[in-house]
DNA sequence: AGAAACCTTAAGGAGAACCTTAAGAAAACC
DNA sequence: GGTTTTCTTAAGGTTCTCCTTAAGGTTTCT
């Protein structure tokens, strides 16, 4: 179910090498060692990465030459491993499409936290809808269990209710408006009462406000509809 | 026209702000300088920012619930730049939804490429092939979610204004007359009166300016009608 | 300069849109 | 089949936007 997250270490040195990939281990992702320039290269030809570390003194080819050759095409994140930490090549690297810059010796938390750091971000759109959680501020929906805590509660939603949350924050700041609830809560092209949609609307907010006061989730357009401030 | 990109600069000294500051326009980026968490907070509430720039030691709330503040509905990037450069801040800072961190005192160079770099990873993820969507200059309208941005600014526009906008939106530099703008908004063939379209440009036009003060959207051609520059 | 078209601001009334509460109808549950 | 929950309808109240009007100002054209 999960799915794998592949990261490719380039790195000549073995001992270097296999920390890293221990690291990575650790954190649940899958390493893949490369120890020179021209392996690297049929790794990155051979499949799509995650992620790659990469060493900038390589045997063979040099860390830049590949740095350019995979920002050139996919763009792969990359983080540089290097002891060569000059202001300079720390800058050039950064320039020509690294991610990241990390000096050696390297401290191991700091590692495995900027791949993750940098794996959240460029996941954030890989999301795919069927990922069975929605959250927005303190607002939680499990849509496999059909769960909704807000501010720490559990919500008893009845299952209008329910139905207009989620569709209200799958898209926060969106206007729904009542034609758009109606084809999405109830399933009907025709417009039902008016005054429906008015009553389910203060339930929900009703519950949400007993769940934080401080709070106000929904916010009306006049005229135009509803919409989850984000 | 390029679109603009807004940075928040968060920390109190004064110098490393401009600093900061000065760095991120010489980039071609917009910043906002905030000297304090609470200032933070609300340029944080008021618009979207493409990335923020945040000190950890601040007076009045710590960088770090101003961190968890921004990561917890948003994905917006942040770097945190702290002179507490300690490798436990470094990754709990990361861990707890930074990008990136860099120490003070800090290589200006490196400030910008590290900043550059982030936006390039950011910015990929945008490329939501989304719904339909209107842009001219600076004024971005999503149709769907019936939202407008103006400048980064979220604008709350009445039924009429928005439609006003919509239309003038619809076709740049097309003069729409006082009839065609009753029967586009109005829905009516025959001639309200005219100064209720007075009334409502000029309310529209205030919340554009508001937004930014410093473009001229809606053009007044004279005995003609309106158009939106483009 | 004068006239016409347009801008801006404010205030009040009208009416639509929305909120809330309660009670009967429908559905779901046991 | 009866009970409970949920949905809908109805009614009365509230709020907000729109429209209109009006007055004073500005801009543009002749």
């Amino acid at each position: 179910m999960e799915q794998q997250i592949n990261i490719l270490v380039v790195e000549d040195n073995n001992d270097i090498n296999q920390l890293l990939c221990k690291i990575i281990k650790k954190s649940n992702f899958n390493p893949q060692a490369a120890y020179s320039g021209t392996e690297a290269l049929i790794y990155l030809e051979k499949q799509k990465w995650d992620l790659v570390l990469l060493d900038l003194m390589l045997p063979g080819m040099t860390g830049e030459e590949i740095l350019a050759k995979i920002t050139s095409k996919d763009p792969t994140p990359v983080i540089i491993i290097s002891a060569k930490d000059t202001q300079q090549t720390k800058i050039a690297s950064l320039r020509s499409g690294a991610d990241d810059f990390i000096s050696k010796p390297f401290d191991v938390e700091e590692v495995s936290a900027r791949i993750e750091s940098l794996l959240r971000r460029t996941k954030q759109n890989k999301e795919t809808p069927s990922s069975n959680q929605l959250t927005n501020k303190d607002i939680q929906i499990d849509l496999e269990a059909k769960m909704v805590v807000v501010n720490g509660t559990k919500l008893a939603l009845t299952v209008r209710e329910y139905a207009i949350l989620v569709l209200l924050m799958s898209s926060p700041n969106k206007i729904f408006s009542k034609s758009n609830l109606f084809a999405s809560v109830w399933n009907e092209s025709f417009q039902g009462d008016d005054n429906t949609v008015n009553v389910h609307m203060s339930n929900l907010r009703n519950k949400l406000f007993k769940a934080n006061p401080n709070e106000d989730y929904i916010e009306t357009i006049w005229g135009m509809g509803y919409r989850l401030k984000s």
